[in-house]
DNA sequence: CGCCTCATTGAATTTCGTCAAATGTGGTGG
DNA sequence: CCACCACATTTGACGAAATTCAATGAGGCG
């Protein structure tokens, strides 16, 4: 917690977003740019060394940090186009998954080292990456210490909403567990909330309850504050 | 939730710790380098244009987001040599308060859009602030998830403690609401579980219980996690 | 000295978690 | 193709933890 990790060349867990990363040059060589995981498949462990930083190309990530007992908290997951498994120290603080079927563009740690001496819009957009990252563990941060289990779950499907950008149709990649992990509730409590808000009417859960179909946004977003 | 902030000048919520971020210059000219705050008094607010970012050289800074029921989630708590107020967009996501008298080194936002272009030692420190605020945000993500109330009151104490380096004798500058918004549990269980953890000899709460002394170090490791 | 704020303490309530069981789904192999 | 199995999800009953409501105590300031 004050390690002092100084100017050492860094990367923490993150995710761009909309955030331009396009320019981010796969790293061909040694790394092998592209990455295929399988569903469950871990991509690295919480005390690895590290190494790569990952871009999204297809499927979902969780990045989450463990307790002694078993207890774990996902502290995001990562869908295509986002940016994650940048760290500030040379091991790996969090671990990461992929909970569907995924590929990932791997870039060198040291890619980013070099960026700070450099001119470079890769620099720019590492550094928004971060940013952005620090913005949604904000958000997170108030739906965990400050929402109730109705407004968690409203959150997270808005979240999802926009992040998708699919109008209406919600998918659910990651299960029940992964859900309540990320939201700080139990499995039942997701599947209760759940169950509830389709009672309302406000969604409809759908394809084997994988999926949401909002019926009613407004009333979700007035559930979410 | 997902401007397109891309490339932007930009800064979060940040701290910086035992950082070197002595190499920062203040910008003595159109900012005075130095601000001093009363307790409570307001540094930024919500929805403020985002101008400097700051550097604290004594007392004690909250940042907080608000819902609009008036709930609020301190994310965190920025003593002597934390950098706080880097920020991604131009304006403020989060609110900023002296927590008692404070001092604090301005710097112009500028001076970081500034480095990125340079070869600047600045950019190091900055970059190396965002990736601790990141780490930070993270372990708080797991304890607002995960953790219960005695485990929260725990951590912040040792975190505390470990931040101060003050061996034995912590102080707490703030007020019992602003620790309960920190940790996402009310005002009343902050005092129980304080007192609790005094009645079993864990701590001793001293001068109008505004410090703490750890009785027993071991005790209080082993009740965080 | 008395007010005002903050902290503590107590009792009742609520929310969410725990334990347990039923339902549903996909996959496997006959 | 169907039966069975393993596992995820849902649902229900109950319990625990933390909140809410309320009152008391302790200091600091005027």
């Amino acid at each position: 917690m004050q390690l002092a990790l100084a100017t050492a060349g860094l990367v923490p867990a993150l995710n761009a977003g909309p955030v331009p990363v396009a320019r981010l040059r796969p790293d061909g060589a040694e790394t092998g740019a592209r990455r295929r995981f399988e569903a469950e498949e871990e991509i690295y462990a919480e005390g690895d060394r590290v190494i790569h930083f990952y871009k999204v190309v297809s499927g979902a990530v969780r990045t989450y940090r463990l307790l002694s007992d078993g207890r774990r908290q996902i502290d995001g997951f990562h869908l295509p186009g986002d940016i994650f498994g940048l760290e500030a120290g040379t091991e790996r603080r969090t671990g990461a998954d992929a909970v569907i079927d995924t590929t990932l563009t791997a870039y060198r740690r040291n890619d980013r080292d070099a960026l700070t001496d450099e001119v470079g819009a890769l620099a720019q957009e590492v550094v928004a990456a971060m940013l952005r990252a620090l913005e949604r563990a904000q958000d997170h941060m108030m739906l965990l210490g400050r929402k109730s289990a109705k407004e968690r779950v409203a959150s997270f499907l808005l979240a999802l909403a926009e992040r998708a950008g699919t109008e209406g149709l919600i998918a659910l990649p990651m299960s029940r567990a992964d859900i309540a992990d990320h939201l700080g509730l139990t499995i039942e409590s997701v599947s209760r909330t759940l169950t509830q808000l389709e009672r309302d009417g406000v969604i409809a859960l759908q394809a084997q309850r994988r999926s949401v179909v909002v019926q009613d946004m407004p009333a979700l977003r007035r559930l979410d504050g």
